[in-house]
DNA sequence: AAATGTTGTGTTAACGTTAATCCATGAACG
DNA sequence: CGTTCATGGATTAACGTTAACACAACATTT
């Protein structure tokens, strides 16, 4: 059996209490005894039983992870920085995938909430009623990652989805395209919906009329990035862009129009979404919009925490400031838009 | 307060225990209080406390999983493979990255010992003595995934990483190829280790001497492939071929080869190994080694939870057959080789 | 010198569940 | 018609920790 409280009571004299509190730093405890005490437990190899503690304590340090699909690089990026947060803070992190289904996301709250996970960081399905209810009661701080639900944005960190992909729309509209195609992304996600209305935005500001036909919808994978692109070209619909919801999309995309002998950026300039580390080594560099997914993961954790620890903090929304990185798939490729410094 | 058994047992009238039996179907408790139970339990919203219940039953249901990166591709598919199977075998994942450090990996095993986890699967630093003697006095089961360290072979799930290399090198062996650089993996896995074996079997089974100078290391990321390439062109070395520990390091190859004005595959044939989801977009599409990625998390959690649930279970080495994956950045892509059929 | 505070520790009681026993009741049996 | 056995359920005691409280010993204040 492994060593508990107990034997070190037993090897030092002490009572288990004050063992307790001399591993912990709690309370009051002699400099003498806690060295003592200390000693003995690393001697023995004790390892605290958490689940013990955290039953008597009422909290768990740990924390629970929510995301649609952690082998899509954009959420490996997020978790990444919330996994190495959470460990740097002395919280353990409890993953669930929902696959984007909102039944999914109700089971995981519910397992979550009968682990006793101390708070939920969550990349939510958008505006499931069943959810948002659910999420309205629930008692334990909770935040949610790169979107938002209506009504909770105070609990959302976000990076400027609609401004960025306004920009990155604005700077091809500068640039005299007037034939876009544009590829969205998962109907039930914010961003998608954020997103086309950054394009519509930069369209409006332009005084231009957007032409339906022109934007596509898509599950948001490199497969569809490059059957989309592959349809629009079947159907004969002529474009001198491609902006996609994200960069895989963009990356699906960009195969396609070399298969069709298309070259970008000269016959078609392809704009992505989220700056992806693989999107740097495509053939052509991938331009797109900057999101610091490591640091949206970290963040999470952090705010997560400060409600954890302090119940009264107030909620706030986050929003980072999305930003262009322009590669090789498009043509200006120097920072001629200065409107969002 | 949320609701407990007790209170489901003040509603119905039954003892806290039968409510408990009952929501578990545990026991000899007739079919008509079970449903009353479960009626009630459930207009109440009653979830379970598990960790009150892992805590007296000494089982947590949850699993430890010590990956080195997940944000890492190769391992955020690995993963994803952990999670479903672990969710739906009704066990929650702990996850918790090393970064490849043999201290983390100490550190991370600690961790989730103290958290009752009732096995682990690792992705573990290669022979680390410390480590050894650690996995050696482990009390719980436990699965090395797509690794492994001395002695310790038969934890493992492997994928064939000696005789995937072999034949990949092979393959360009028998098409002429004399020049092939190499580009190695992280020095602390066991990947690397086997890969490196592979590379010298296949120039064994052509009496062919390798030339240790077109050897190179790396981390394993596409920066390195990157730059690995670039030093290797700029030295003077000459090389009709690269093989590459990894799609990663193949990909900043292409990048490299790209910008060297080399074409892929006519100038330079590259051969990558894992064979991930981008890596068919590359352009040219990126010829490389299968490996079942989320089946091996798959399997991982497969063969802990047999080993939970029935102690007396043999640990026996799975090694899946690689596969080449013959695509646009090689040349012959018929499948003229049948040696592993 | 009594009152008050401070420091260090022990004692007791939880936390919510499940395991181990025990105890009725009624059916089955010779 | 007593004995045995199965069935359904209650009672009690844990699991290992932390919280709340108690208290002795000594120092400090008035």
């Amino acid at each position: 059996m492994n060593v508990k409280l107990k034997d070190i009571a037993d090897r030092t004299g002490f009572s288990i209490n004050t063992v307790s509190r001399a591993l912990r730093e709690d309370s009051r405890i002699s400099e003498a005894t806690r060295v003592t005490i200390r000693q003995i437990a690393n001697d023995m190899g004790y390892i605290p039983n958490v689940v013990a503690g955290s039953m008597r304590s009422n909290r768990s340090r740990t924390i629970g992870i929510i995301s649609a699909d952690s082998a899509n690089p954009f959420f490996a990026e997020v978790i990444q920085g919330i996994e190495e947060k959470a460990r740097k803070a002395n919280y353990s992190i409890l993953l669930i995938n929902t696959e984007e289904q909102a039944a999914n996301e109700r089971d995981a709250i519910r397992l979550l909430l009968g682990r006793q996970v101390d708070g939920l960081v969550i990349a939510p399905v958008f505006n499931d009623e069943e959810n948002l209810s659910l999420y309205r009661e629930l008692t334990i701080p909770y935040i949610f990652v790169g979107r938002y639900v209506d009504g909770m944005q105070d609990h959302s960190i976000l990076h400027g989805d609609v401004e960025g992909q306004a920009m990155a729309v604005d700077h091809l509209l500068r640039h005299g395209h007037r034939k876009i195609l544009y590829i969205a992304g998962p109907k039930n996600i914010s961003n998608t919906i954020d997103r086309l209305q950054g394009l519509k935005q930069a369209y409006h500001a332009h005084n231009l009329e957007i032409d339906e036909s022109y934007i596509l919808s898509s599950s948001g994978h490199m497969e569809d990035g490059y059957a989309r692109v592959n349809q629009a070209l079947n159907r004969g619909l002529s474009f001198t862009a491609v902006v996609c919801f994200n960069d895989l999309l963009a990356i699906g995309a960009l195969k396609s129009l070399h298969e069709n002998s298309l070259s970008v950026p000269d016959d078609v300039e392809v704009f992505g979404f989220d700056n992806l580390a693989m999107s740097q080594f495509m053939q052509p560099r991938l331009t797109t919009v900057e999101v610091p997914k490591n640091r949206l993961g970290q963040k999470a954790v952090e705010e997560l925490v400060r409600h954890i620890e302090d119940p009264a903090y107030p909620y706030a929304t986050v929003n980072m400031k999305p930003r262009l990185i322009l590669r090789e798939s498009t043509l200006a490729n120097h920072m001629d838009n200065n409107a969002t410094h």
